[in-house]
DNA sequence: TAGTTACGTAACAAGCAAGGTACATAGATC
DNA sequence: GATCTATGTACCTTGCTTGTTACGTAACTA
């Protein structure tokens, strides 16, 4: 949980993700779109991927970095315990809608 | 979106928040519930207040902070974009709805 | 008014994070 | 084997963050 909110906390480790929802890309597709240097983006990709959030498939010479959901599924989670207190604010009825969703999943 | 994230990426604060689940609280009180002293619960709670995730309430000398969910809801709708990705590997169905919500909001 | 309580901020030290440059490594090509 | 391409890492610098102590301010109490 920490180091996907550790992660997170940089924009350009957003933008990367952002990106690798459109399909996996290399580094240096990746740096095309940033205003940092290579090593930079491969410094980023770490934290990435030692987050989780991203995996590395060896294509040659190439580093094919694909996007994993999985953890922010848990950040979602994390969210979830403060879900109820902004949506009673909103809208009631979605609430329950949301809380069938928890009840599915289990949440403790 | 980044202050938002910026102040969740300290687990002190974190901690904070979660305290703060239970009820407003007053600085002295936050602080007897971490490892750190009061001037600097003092500055998460204003990283915290410009990330408008608290709200103060002055009550004589106390400081009341609140706990103000608006922001998460941000968050949740960041994390909207990722949803449908990690719905699709555990339930088709379920991405459906999230598709659904997704349309409503209108999320560029 | 003097003293106490609760709190914020200024000033300072230590640590971490993010960026760049230079270099090393792995694979493809000739 | 030499060279080019793609990438990761080491090293250095810089700036923000976090924590502490010292101090200033506002409100209650006597």
């Amino acid at each position: 949980m920490d180091a996907i909110l550790q992660a997170l906390a940089d924009p350009s480790r957003r933008t990367v993700l952002r990106s690798l929802r459109d399909g996996p890309a290399t580094v240096t597709e990746l740096a095309a779109q940033l205003p940092i240097a290579r090593p930079g983006v491969s410094r980023h990709l770490r934290v990435l991927r030692e987050a989780g959030l991203v995996e590395v498939e060896h294509q040659a010479q190439f580093r094919l970095y694909r996007l994993r959901p999985e953890p922010l599924a848990e950040l979602d989670e994390w969210l979830g315990d403060y879900r109820a207190l902004w949506q009673q604010r909103f809208d009631a009825l979605h609430t329950e809608v949301a809380r069938g969703k928890k009840q599915r999943k289990g949440k403790g």
